[in-house]
DNA sequence: CTTGAAATAATGAATGA
DNA sequence: TCATTCATTATTTCAAG
């Protein structure tokens, strides 16, 4: 079921990773392949669905909000599931929604202003939302994204996926 | 402190945010402006750090690392917070590292292959790390991604900032 | 911010290992 | 299957206004 990648599928990766802008160019002289080989390989990557999509990452510090709040969510079962996470998915603010093991059933990370901004999240857009018995919140103080976590993991990754296709 | 954008800054977020590949002709299209002059702001925003890089949106699951725990760690307070969060940046696997309010003092995303994986983590890499009290792992059964979450926020900030500052 | 020319890069076809 | 080269097309960069 998981997909292999090969030492230069992983090497792109941890390349494009650092600049997903880098040209095919550079890219190839990096891996030692040739252009189109290069082009060939990330158009694969991305029609197996490995890469999601080329993206930008925003300090959204810089842009007024400094703010990750973890909500976790205990909903009272008389909803479905689904239904509580598609109310969930139209609520801005909201980057990503986990259906979680222990004392809650979902967490969801929010990024917000200030508490002014938090407050109008809980109040109206999360407490109202159906199925909901009790709201968690824990406010992160300081952030510290990892840079090196891809790289890590991809070589890890990398060899694991390609001898163990025996 | 904040940064502003105008609404052409925040319409190029948005696109890079789809497609952090698009060519500066599509974008200057889209946004009715010259390429240089959108190469231009690129620049400017990638110089005053609300860009931090372009990425690749990788699928884990598709590379073997299906699941995402969340690992709350209490410290006993004999550390420096900082010796503490220092130790796990070395720690492969994660992802990012929180201070957090509440009734614990960290929160720590990780991205694990299974439960043998997740186990040589907790007892290999974290708790030897010294000053650490309790830890507390909730597993995501499911992650949802919100793919709108950028737009969203970048619709909303960009009038907010702009009119703010009067 | 714009234009337009020069430098660079991406794409696609034909082909070889 | 996977990669290469070369010709064509497209894009980026740079200077000037």
């Amino acid at each position: 079921m998981n997909e292999t990648l090969d030492a230069v599928d992983a090497r792109l990766l941890q390349l494009l990773d650092q600049d997903g802008r880098a040209s095919l160019r550079s890219l190839a002289d990096a891996v030692g392949l040739s252009g189109p080989s290069v082009a060939d390989r990330i158009n694969r990557l991305t029609e197996r669905g490995i890469i999601r999509r080329f993206a930008v990452d925003i300090d959204w510090a810089k842009l007024g909000l400094p703010t990750l709040a973890q909500i976790a969510l205990l909903t009272d079962k008389t909803q479905h599931i689904e239904n509580i996470v598609t109310r969930l998915r139209e609520v801005d603010r909201i980057e990503e929604i986990s259906i979680v093991t222990g004392t809650t059933d979902l967490l969801v990370r929010a990024r917000v202003a200030d508490l002014t901004d938090l407050r109008r999240l809980l109040v109206e857009k999360i407490w109202p939302v159906e199925g909901i018995q009790r709201v968690e919140t824990t406010l992160a103080v300081e952030t510290i994204p990892i840079p090196g976590f891809t790289a890590n993991l991809l070589a890890d990754i990398a060899p694991i996926n390609e001898t163990s296709r025996s």
